[in-house]
DNA sequence: TTCATTTCTTGATCTAGATCAATGCCAGGC
DNA sequence: GCCTGGCATTGATCTAGATCAAGAAATGAA
């Protein structure tokens, strides 16, 4: 199935029972919260899926939609967890784990420094406003981030 | 396997392939920043199950102790994946993103009030100070919320 | 019981990052 | 090619929560 760039594929309050694959193109999560600011929860990439893991009868929270034109598989959640390999899913924990912590005790400047080493391949892709967003930061910290880097080069 | 309150069941640093099952009491795992402060990935009582999912090969990144004179199971990680249930292992990565979802939006109060929701049970049973490390906010932070909340009653 | 250790609270101060605002810039749509 | 709206940058100010400090209350060991 072809999406283009914009194009929303879940938005949150809606129940929703779908798993997105990416063959090509990037996909995101995000929700919104009280206040109106976006915060994305994950990138998807090639050979990535992504999908709001609310329980089956209830509401998602997340908003999904397509960054650049993609090309996407679609598959029911309980269709892929009959599939699934448990080490993809355990994978999927652990970089939740690191995320957590992350969150937790890392400044701005050591989240966007593990984000450059962790996902090089979508920092080329994706605007800073998004990075900033993915990182818990507003895109005015991270531009002054950004900047010490550069000045320390 | 019993364990008493205190006791250390695994370090960060060191390689570590197992995951405890709690039967009675109650585990906690954690890590320890630069700075030395210490930040509560999760607390697991009776039912739970409670590991590091760093990558076999790797050092694990949290220490895990307990909190309470405890029963615990102790399986191989391996062995785990066997036998799993796959909704335990998706609702596990539901619930990480509720987590991660709070720390990117959340202030301490709503953090606070959404942990008393969530786990009622856990509250009773642990200092303040280890819920406030669970929170990713600091004890101090934590007593001035409790005190807005007793005064708004 | 007593002493020591840790926890909780409260106050004073500090700071990373948020917010608000203005400017220049680039990219896409027509 | 020319708008136009979003993006990045920079500066000024604000604020939630951190840090530091000190006393009170609870916990625990001997």
């Amino acid at each position: 199935m072809k999406v283009i760039k914009g194009q929303m594929l879940q938005r949150a309050g809606e129940l929703n029972t779908k798993v997105f694959g990416v063959e090509t193109g990037l996909l995101r999560s995000y929700t919104i919260d009280e206040k109106g600011k976006e915060h994305i929860f994950a990138f998807a990439n090639e050979g990535w899926t992504i999908a709001d893991l609310c329980e089956v009868t209830d509401p998602c929270e997340l908003f999904i939609d397509a960054l650049e034109d993609s090309t996407i598989t679609v598959i029911d959640k309980e269709e892929r967890k009959k599939q699934v390999d448990i080490n993809t899913v355990v994978n999927r924990i652990f970089v939740l784990q690191k995320r957590v912590i992350m969150l937790m005790s890392a400044s701005a400047l050591e989240r966007y420094q593990h984000f450059l080493k962790t996902y090089p391949n979508i920092v080329q892709r994706v605007s800073q406003k998004m990075i900033a967003s993915y990182l818990g930061v507003t895109p005015e910290a991270l531009s002054r981030v950004r900047k010490e880097l550069s000045k320390a080069e």
